[in-house]
DNA sequence: TTTTCCGAAAATTTTGAAATTTTATTGAAG
DNA sequence: CTTCAATAAAATTTCAAAATTTTCGGAAAA
């Protein structure tokens, strides 16, 4: 994979680098040496190093002063913290979306409901992930992002990103069964965050979004 | 100012930089070249750019690719954005240390606060903050953060440490009257609020908090 | 007058290598 | 056999300069 990219494209091998974190192509932990990156991307390490430090400051990269950079650590502890900030910023997004958010953003998210369901659906009746995952990735980001979307707060909305991504690196290195009855169970969460923020009804969308995500600090 | 520093010593000048958007020795959307940065501190330009993309991460600086730094520009939006985002972290953080704080958390509070009422009403006495003000930043940051700290997430206690940065560099540059009658007021608000979480009126508290801040963004 | 297109100047990004620091290895002492 | 120090190797950080891109100014065309 990897293709040698053409030229010194720095947010090309940002992109890249992002995309590899993400599917626990790094085992947690696992040292990221500029000099081995450098020659995967034929660039030079100082251009590896000025990536390093952007994917650190999203968190999903740790860099120690002298020591170099190493792909975030996974452990209970974190994945507990991630998941609870999540749903916090997702829960208040929602929130302010719901009393925010016009005829536009209810159409949008029925849209990006429509189109994860399709997927899901997919998945849930051949029994295998792989290969959907990078249209499920999409697609689930797709509607959890639109749900906060009329929100109204720009920073809420960025943070909500650095912070799903963080979640979904501390998950892809959890081996759990992704099997069928894993995504039907998927599908009714979706479908009753949906209902709940097309209500407006705060407290039952509260209640989804946590029933949603609480499997992964159990 | 500006000591020219000993040694391409990377955490100080980040330091130094830090405090000097933070008092606004940079006008909102003023360019930083590297190029005199780079003589400022006597290192090289790479050195220069290393730091501005750390602080370009905690939204202090703006960075656009081919086109470098500029101090994150300020404006109303952005305010409303800022103080919006910080009132939501800090009114969850608040709520959740008061579920969870225990008496080290209330006697930790309860002595930020002494020391920063001593402050402010120096201030409120004397009339002028300039005097006092390193030392009423950094205590005023400290009653803020105690009050959050036992929330017992580590990613919403450092979200909120970059929000509070952030915030505070768009109120800098507002010219506005802080004579005695404001710190007046400041002493009572900061009083309101650790009342409320001492009695754990988590109500109370949110209300508190938002008052507090309100001024900023109405 | 306004717009567009060149070329010069300035600024940013990338490089390759030197300087510094950390990590690993080896061997002597307890 | 373990501990510690000295040294060698490896990795990170910094530098100064080259390569690239953007910005600025003025002349030509519309």
């Amino acid at each position: 994979m990897t293709a040698t990219l053409a030229k010194p494209d720095t947010p090309g091998i940002y992109r890249d680098l992002h995309q590899r974190l993400l599917t626990a192509q790094f085992k947690p932990g696992e040292k990221l040496k500029s000099e081995i990156l450098r020659k995967d991307y034929g660039c030079s390490a100082n251009t590896v190093r000025e990536v390093l430090l952007r994917l650190s400051a999203v968190g999903l990269v740790t860099f120690e002063e002298q020591r170099g950079f190493r792909a975030t650590r996974t452990s209970p502890e974190r994945r507990h913290d991630v998941t609870q900030f999540r749903i916090l910023l997702e829960q208040e997004g929602a929130v302010l979306s719901m009393r925010h958010g016009g005829l536009g953003w209810e159409s949008q998210l029925a849209a990006a409901h429509h189109k994860l369901r399709h997927i899901e659906t997919q998945i849930a009746r051949s029994g295998s992930v792989a290969p959907h995952m990078v249209l499920w990735s999409d697609a689930e980001w797709e509607f959890h992002d639109t749900l906060i979307s009329a929100c109204g707060l720009s920073l809420l909305r960025a943070t909500y990103r650095t912070t799903y991504d963080r979640f979904r690196q501390q998950m892809v290195t959890q081996e759990r069964d992704f099997g069928s009855d894993y995504f039907r169970a998927i599908i009714r969460e979706h479908r009753t965050i949906l209902d709940a923020a097309l209500g407006r009804d705060e407290t039952a969308c509260r209640q989804a979004i946590y029933d949603h995500l609480k499997r992964n600090f159990i």
